[in-house]
DNA sequence: TTGTAGGCGTTATCAC
DNA sequence: GTGATAACGCCTACAA
């Protein structure tokens, strides 16, 4: 029945138990080399009597190894990064891999302690979320001590880590396009470029039109707004500018605060894009204070979907990322890289779906032209 | 600027670099016993040339503290463990300690290996939300292994471990006694009874009204149907078994199926109350699907408070967990018991919060009293 | 097939 | 204050 009494039972004393000596027993218990059967009977009896378990942390330091991968969320209390660790955690359990999770709440320098956090506890690799895509040093060094890095949602630029991301910019193309073939001109959108140089949409939008901008260099959030962008230039519809509420990364209440604004214009759009899960929620909250309905006085298409999305009365239009798998893909990469594969970078782009609901319509009082 | 080159700079070269000891050097980096200023500066010029970061294994082995909490949630992807694990991460992270990750599914076969294998990395503590409150023998053996146990959301029974848990009956009575109060006769429920030893609701019911059972025995989800039997209890309203669906855990098809069920009869409930963020999510799929308005075709109100019932419609009254509080309180146990407190176990049982929204009215056609 | 000896990178225990 | 030296628990030679 295995009754361990002062959870100190190390190798040795199963060994001396068994009568063999510890390289034996440590060659049944590890499961390695040769031993015959009589001994291994006896060493698994006495292990058991003993109620031995492994110190596995003595065997990570003398293998290098610790079936552990570190994982770097941005905030896991969000149903984003909650359904990718899901992924994650999942395959690794598979593996008998260990899961160590940290937040980095999109600060730099919360993620420089974390990471550092997970390099000294020797971790196998790292899954992460980077908050900085354009200078990771401390990234780039964990690459050349040897630690293989596997990038979520966003890529820094020129690090030698795989990525599993999905095509922000097209999805966002699509979506503005329905809009705009259902006959809205006037598409609100909150957007995020904190850390864009210049600071201002306007630059933004001239670098996407004059095409000296590469989408695949930029944040998922830029990349939703280039998306906007190229969907209004193929249609031949000119922005306003005015309806691109900019604001800094993952704040509520600007968010808030600026779709209120947004949507209480006279002249206020007829449909409105959300760029991720919170604005999404935001605009919801926004949407209900201001009495409007969905979609007689506002179509609406969000950018990952939520479970409230399907039974929120018309439902809710919506590309749904596929997080889990995401997960899933980004912890398969991690491993197989753990176990040695040193082909080239792989960066892979998986498909979102779209989930057409009834949050679209065409505009009011609008000639479908 | 302490550029590493090929990761293994171990305090042995670092001391020699310096000239000193190994002894001496560790004396400094890790911060323990004296060592003359003249030496600190040198070991620290040399640790930072030569970008010298400690191997914790190593400490781990020799100290027997590897600064790392173990949890065990049930699913991660949850909003709810989603959010006491943010909680759990916060205060684990401000005091240097990771945090080892597992999912059970409420699998005790996983339970069971996800503690072994935390064990195994020799954790110094273990969340966990047990799976099985009656017979968690693995659980005892850890605890008698001395890995102290914190629990949340659920007791095992006479396990000694701290727990961090909220008044389900008292928080699950109150809702009923409003509901009652604003004259609902017939309050629908789905309860999990899944483990529930004579299998049916109305053993259960006839338990609890003879007062032959504990309620801190019980699983939460008992606990809030206890709440329900004593409301009506007190109200002196008979229950009609017919209203409480009897689902087994965890399930969103199986909860779907009887909710649809129970809002179809032609005698529907007056009102309705879920038991966790699952059955919530269910059933406003149900109330939509069947195109139920609320409050005027039904009453309803939650158990866990989701973002989206504060923008649905006329926002729906519910019961919102501390979550994050919670997974920080039992963090802070956690580190405290680590720390060596070995005072009596403390069993914290925080406060929910009642929202009170717009999804409750009197019945229709009712006579209020 | 088995045992002996050495070492993984630290910290702990002593003398000095 | 400091430096040998012995752990920590296990694995990996290598020799037997």
């Amino acid at each position: 029945m295995a009754e361990k009494r002062t959870s100190k039972v190390t190798i040795t004393e199963v060994a001396k138990l068994a009568g063999v000596s510890t390289a034996t027993a440590g060659r049944v218990l590890g499961g390695y080399g040769y031993t015959s059967e009589d001994n291994k009977e006896r060493v698994r009896a006495s292990a058991e009597k003993l109620g031995y378990r492994p110190n596995l942390l003595a065997r990570s330091l003398i293998t290098g190894k610790t079936k552990t991968i570190g994982v770097v969320a941005g905030d896991i209390q969000s149903p984003f990064y909650a359904s990718i660790l899901r992924g994650i955690a999942d395959v690794a359990r598979a593996q008998g891999f260990g899961v160590l999770l940290t937040n980095s709440d999109e600060l730099l320098e919360r993620e420089l302690e974390a990471v550092q956090l997970l390099l000294e506890k020797q971790i196998d690799g790292l899954i992460i979320a980077p908050c900085d895509i354009y200078d990771s040093a401390h990234l780039h060094a964990a690459v050349r001590a040897g630690c293989p890095i596997v990038q979520i949602d966003r890529i820094v630029n020129g690090l030698a880590g795989d990525s599993v991301t999905v095509d922000n910019r097209a999805a966002s193309r699509n979506c503005i396009s329905q809009l705009l073939a259902a006959g809205h001109h006037r598409i609100g959108m909150i957007a995020e470029l904190e850390r864009w140089a210049s600071g201002n949409v306007e630059t933004f939008l001239d670098r996407v039109l004059d095409s000296s901008l590469d989408p695949a260099t930029l944040f998922p959030s830029w990349q939703r707004l280039f998306g906007y962008i190229e969907a209004h230039a193929a249609a031949g519809i000119p922005i306003d500018r005015d309806l691109i509420g900019r604001v800094g990364a993952y704040s509520a209440e600007a968010a808030k605060t600026r779709t209120m604004a947004l949507l209480s214009r006279p002249d206020r759009p007829t449909a409105l894009f959300t760029v991720d899960g919170l604005t999404s929620a935001v605009a919801m909250d926004a949407i209900t204070a201001l009495n409007l309905r969905i979609p007689d006085d506002l179509s609406l298409i969000c950018f990952d979907d939520l479970d409230w999305m399907t039974f929120i009365k018309p439902g809710i239009t919506a590309v749904a990322q596929p997080l889990t798998a995401m997960g899933e893909a980004a912890a398969q990469l991690m491993l197989a890289r753990i176990k040695g594969d040193d082909g080239p970078m792989q960066h892979l782009s998986l498909e979102p779906t779209f989930a057409q609901r009834g949050s679209v319509a065409a505009p009011m009082f609008a000639t479908t032209a």
